[in-house]
DNA sequence: AAGATAAACGGGCCGCGTTCCGTTTAGCGT
DNA sequence: ACGCTAAACGGAACGCGGCCCGTTTATCTT
């Protein structure tokens, strides 16, 4: 369970020593560089301590992992996004309505996940292997049969997507074993969500 | 682009010399034993070919990578199931109207999925974390609270989901780079589900 | 100013996944 | 039966991520 009083960016270490502050600059710095020179693949924790002269051990403890040194480099552009959602102005800001900042959100992800498309997916492991299981793309083909010839008007291959990654294992696992939830609801929420597209 | 007329089950390798097919099997078997004994976190590619008494490059060799490895395990039963939407009878099968079987296929992936939810947790590497980032979280309390407010009678947080996972960067990145389409498809997508389910 | 203390540092270490290449062997043609 | 060849084998080698612990150093206290 998180404290959901917290604020997300703010990484809160309550005092973080002046050679740990320095450091943590010259990491980011460094792996900001290794990034914009070689791609974002070339971010691995050695060559970012030896770009910022400092040893492994240093970005294990700051960050914790790879993957929290990346997301630490997309604060920046995050915290951009969050404000524009959050009190920034229409159509995504509150002073819009629910429907109309539920509809500009969508978009206003993808444009900001896209521009920093490098980085996300490289906080990723393997981003590409999760589409080609032949598994996948069998229940991906079926489910966008039926959507197809229940719904003619709908862009069926992308709404089969959005389906099968309602029930998606990862996001499941999460809710039922991670935060309590009973599968029959996650169950039920498939039923309401097909009925809701069909009515 | 994948041949779509390949049956996604049979790996199709044209001729698999004996002792292969022997060792290939020997394989599956130690993997499944030492999942059984100490958890699917325990199938190595190290540790599987010491159980099964063969070099590690042999396992490199016949599944590609550790994924591979637990896929191959996760055939039989994935059969199972795909021969229960695609050929079985209702309401998942062909005999049954296309409203039905779409409505049955979700509770029954979920079931699939969570009776062999080790092995599919094991293939997706750091599952746990794909959730527990901040920025996640606070996407996702900021488009269930839009949802409570449009659609008091819904699951709020699994649609919050549901509608996030539907513009995922990994899944519209392999959608836009991997398969070409544009970015405002996947746009004018989220825009006509958010308007179906308002409607 | 000087000592105490806790934090930070460094880089060696281990485990794992993946690659590579010299060696072995199964399958096949003659 | 006998080789020939391509496939398979094994395990050493490499790169990377995460961990650990002995050493260093910033900061606080008095």
């Amino acid at each position: 369970m998180i404290d959901s009083t917290a604020l997300p960016l703010a990484t809160a270490e309550p005092h973080l020593r002046a050679d740990a502050v320095r450091n943590r600059a010259l990491l980011l710095e460094a792996a900001a560089r290794l990034a914009a020179r070689r791609g974002a693949a070339a971010i691995t924790m050695e060559a970012v301590a030896a770009e910022a002269g400092v040893g492994k051990g240093t970005v294990s403890r700051r960050f914790g992992d790879r993957n929290g040194l990346i997301q630490a480099l997309l604060d920046r552009s995050e915290s951009l996004f969050q404000e524009a959602f959050l009190t920034g102005g229409p159509p995504l800001g509150p002073e819009a309505d629910p429907a109309t900042r539920l509809r500009a959100f969508g978009p206003a992800l993808l444009r900001h996940e896209h521009a920093d498309l490098e980085l996300y997916l490289a906080a990723e492991p393997s981003p590409g292997r999760r589409f080609a299981v032949p598994a996948r793309q069998l229940r991906h083909r079926h489910v966008a049969v039926l959507v197809r010839a229940l719904l003619p008007g709908a862009d069926a291959d992308l709404l089969a997507h959005t389906l099968l990654a309602s029930v998606d294992v990862v996001l499941t696992d999460h809710l039922v074993r991670g935060r309590g939830m009973p599968l029959a609801r996650v169950e039920a929420a498939w039923l309401d969500l097909v009925d809701r597209l069909l009515s």
